[in-house]
DNA sequence: AAGAAAAATTAAGCTGGTTTAAGAAAGTTA
DNA sequence: TAACTTTCTTAAACCAGCTTAATTTTTCTT
């Protein structure tokens, strides 16, 4: 089914019968875009939560001197929003759009807030979720406060040598914070 | 009472009786510190997840030259801990201290687990905390990505000017990023 | 209130990483 | 398989922000 890679993430969170495995994926749409879909607009309000099922998603925002910069990579098993923007139902800050043809699962606000009320078991599973994501978050901080630009590149290589190969390079660079340009040189090396 | 501040603050996320806020306090310790005590030490196992009642707290690591670099700070009504290490019951990758006099709650990880199995409603108040936590994680490595030393400083002061008051500026230069004397050669501007 | 310690300022020299610009390679389309 | 588009590489000039080190100011301790 559409909904298994959804569903079967849950379950490694939760204690959790099919039944209402059904009921709460019966909450989510499924879809599937090609590569370089724009999701969502930045400044458009954004009213979409995203799990990827598979593909890779991207979160990015244009810079004062018009470049784009990468702040999340979302693949399978991922959930990717402007999470801030979503809850407060404001605009957004990032643009959202597949890197790679992907099958998403989405959710509206509303659709989230009736889901947690009716499933309220829901609540630890994203609870989970946010945890673990807020705690990457301030350890990326940590990095990014910690190695030079040099470094950021080989820790990255290192320890995801798989998602290296999978992205392009200009989007790689974009995220860890340092020109195309600069990467290629270190890559030289 | 010493909880109130704790309860005052669950009460604007749940609706929620006085008599399950009380139990629910009781899983907290309440202890003060004068400031500069150091309440979780790096490489130590991470067993408290903390609330600030009254003061500030900083979570820090030492970067490779020695330097102390601030990632976080917890004013009042904010939570703080090393929330991967908490987690996983691993050490800590951050030193936790007061940075004033402070009064603090603090609950072990078994704790937490007995709190939330207990009482689930806690799981909503605790995936709303970590949702906007980890939205603004976000929006402050776009800001990182966004604007330049200078800029982070002005932007800084512009948003928190009762904050950029109260802390002392090696703190607030290390939290932002760059050193002590380049942010004097900001001010002086 | 004096002395010690911690924090903030100032200034000069230096460097990691950017900018710019052009060409090479790889991928896509017809 | 040629033409077009996107991505990657190379190299030189440049600069935001760091390092170092000495001085001054503020805060803490007794």
């Amino acid at each position: 089914m559409t909904k298994n890679a959804l569903t079967n993430h849950i379950k490694t969170y939760l204690v959790i019968s099919e039944e209402e495995l059904i009921e709460i994926a019966s909450f989510f749409d499924y879809q599937t875009y090609r590569k370089k879909t724009t999701l969502i607009f930045a400044k458009k309000r954004c009213d979409q939560l995203f799990f990827v099922s598979k593909g890779c998603l991207q979160s990015y925002f244009i810079d004062n001197l018009g470049n784009p910069k990468t702040i999340q990579f979302a693949i399978e098993n991922w959930w990717l929003t402007d999470f801030l923007a979503f809850q407060n139902q404001k605009q957004s800050n990032f643009n959202i759009e597949t890197v790679e043809n992907s099958e998403v699962l989405s959710i509206s606000f509303s659709k989230y807030n009736e889901l947690l009320t009716k499933f309220p078991v829901m609540e630890k599973y994203f609870r989970a979720i946010y945890q673990t994501a807020y705690g990457s978050a301030l350890m990326r901080l940590k990095h990014v406060n910690t190695f030079s630009k040099e470094e950021m590149f080989l820790k990255f290589r290192d320890s995801y040598p798989e998602f290296v190969q999978r992205v392009p390079q200009y989007l790689l660079a974009s995220f860890l914070g340092l020109t195309p340009e600069y990467l290629s040189e270190i890559k030289r090396k």
